[in-house]
DNA sequence: CTAATGACGTAGA
DNA sequence: ATCTACGCCATTA
C-alpha cells in the first residue's frame, strides 16, 4: 500500500459534479500539508486512468498547467465543463459552489 | 546510501 | 489581487 494508492483511493471518492483541492484531498488522504503528494501523485497517474484526476484543482480554485502535462491541463478544463462545471473566463473555479464536501469530515 | 524532483499551501509585504 | 520565499517528504535515478 504505497500512499499514492491512498490518494488514488480519495480522488476516486470524488463525486461527479464537485472538485477537490490538493489540500483537501491530501488532508482526507491523513497526509496534511502533503498536498505536494497528491499533485505528484496525480503526474504519475495516465490521463486514460480510471481516477477522476480531472477533478482535482489547487487552493486557488484554478487547474494546475504545467508544461509536464503537454496539454493535459486543457483537457482537464474540459472534463470539468462536461461535468457543468462553470468556470470563470481565467479558467478560476468557484470553490464554494462546487468544493467537494467530505463526509468523512462533516 | 545521496541528490534531484515535484499537478501545492501558507504567510508576509 | 499579485508576488516572493519557504516547508512539506515520498518517489525516482
Amino acid at each position: 500500500m504505497s500512499a499514492y494508492e491512498t490518494i488514488y483511493n480519495i480522488v476516486r471518492q470524488i463525486p461527479y459534479g464537485q472538485v477537490a483541492t490538493y489540500g483537501q484531498v491530501a488532508d482526507l488522504a491523513n497526509l496534511p500539508g502533503r498536498a505536494r503528494f497528491v499533485g505528484y501523485a496525480l503526474y504519475r497517474v495516465a490521463p486514460d486512468s480510471d481516477i477522476p484526476w480531472h477533478r482535482v484543482i489547487n487552493a486557488k480554485g484554478e487547474i494546475s498547467e504545467s508544461p509536464v502535462r503537454y496539454g493535459s491541463d486543457y483537457l482537464q478544463r474540459s472534463l470539468l465543463e462536461a461535468e457543468g462545471i462553470q468556470l470563470s473566463p481565467q479558467g478560476k473555479i468557484s470553490l464554494r459552489k462546487y468544493r467537494w464536501r467530505s463526509e468523512l469530515k462533516g
